[in-house]
DNA sequence: CGCTTTTGACTGACTAGTCAGTAAGTACGA
DNA sequence: TCGTACTTACTGACTAGTCAGTCAAAAGCG
């Protein structure tokens, strides 16, 4: 009956049940994700959820809203500005770094699949993903203007490294492949060489 | 003795309840899948289902059976053995032919996001992947062997497709988006003919 | 005090799976 | 050829459990 030490640092409830959900994400998956289980990791009843979000769709919309601005905060950091390199270290956000997080990417393949069904869920997923592509374009163009990367379509090397990066995620959580990632940074920087860099 | 007699025309229960499966899973989606809905589009009571199938579980594993199986034969159908026609009919129908099943793409990937927790899912999964996978290393093994392709790591490139598939289907889903497909049977094109077709 | 927050008890809807019983067809023995 | 036994396919009623959401009352607090 301890699910988690109550840290007194932050008394705001909003970020309290934000850590319960992810932590009742991680541990049940979504398809499983309850009220009950949100309160139990929170420590409260599941009327006090209620009490701070009116349905279950609300309260998941607001996780998935603090979800996405953590992950374009962590992507912001990326602060080199050689094209080449900065698409280097943005593909090892996209792929390397979210292995330590297996059991949110399990939870949030879960979520996507939901998107049809779910108008609250698609916007945001695709407000994440039109973020994302921004990046990687603003990353492309810039190559291109500075002559590192031949005269591409930007939009179309974006789309087209996001189709590698979901593929990578759909098949580590699908086929639980440990290596999928691994092989999927290497063949985004297959891409970013024989279709991207100029070679003279 | 036997369940199967195979040439008893028509009335097969099994293929009744393997087609009501499809139809209520294309109206309601796998999360909404209920063995009452099934029954619905059987015509029978749930009951009837359960004289089939113990449980749920046993059902839905028997569907993937099936639907794997149209799928594997639907491969199968690709004749041709020239290296980089083959390569090009086994994309379009991994990226083009599956344009036409959009409600069932939506379910698959629905089931997919289960296959962390349900290892009869994730069996099936990855015989699928694994059969798929093996037909596009014959293909590229046949090509390196004619001069067609560069000496590249068969292996690898087939994974690397399979995850532009992955990623395109699961994009077409998530984000609802029409042009998916076609983005990335562009982008499959581009990954053969940089990094598999021999230049010069 | 009065306001916010939380609780426990509850509801109504829905779920997979069980069970006894039925109808129709088939196999077999005399 | 009749009758008995057995099989397949199914029904309707039911159990036991889940779930999100409601509400009156109470606790905590400034």
């Amino acid at each position: 009956m301890m699910p988690d030490a109550p840290d007194r640092r932050s008394a705001d409830p909003n970020e309290g049940i934000m850590r319960a959900t992810s932590r009742a994400l991680r541990d049940h998956g979504y398809a499983d994700l309850t009220i009950k289980r949100i309160a139990e990791e929170y420590g409260k009843s599941t009327a006090a959820i209620h009490y701070h979000y009116d349905t279950k769709d609300d309260l998941l919309a607001a996780y998935l809203d603090h979800l996405i601005d953590q992950f374009a905060s962590s992507v912001r950091e990326v602060e080199t500005t050689d094209p080449a390199e900065r698409m280097d270290l943005l593909l090892d956000k996209l792929l390397v770094d979210v292995a330590e997080y297996r059991e949110l990417l399990v939870a949030m393949l879960e979520m996507r699949s939901q998107a049809p069904y779910k108008e609250a869920f698609r916007e945001r997923f695709r407000q994440n993903d039109e973020y994302l592509r921004y990046m990687l374009k603003a990353v492309i163009n810039h190559g291109i203007d500075e002559g590192v990367f031949r005269d591409v379509d930007a939009d179309h090397a974006a789309r087209a490294l996001m189709t590698i990066v979901d593929g990578a995620r759909t098949r580590a959580v699908v086929l639980d492949d440990g290596e999928a990632l691994e092989t999927a940074r290497q063949t985004a920087d297959e891409y970013v060489e024989t279709v991207l860099v100029a070679d003279d």
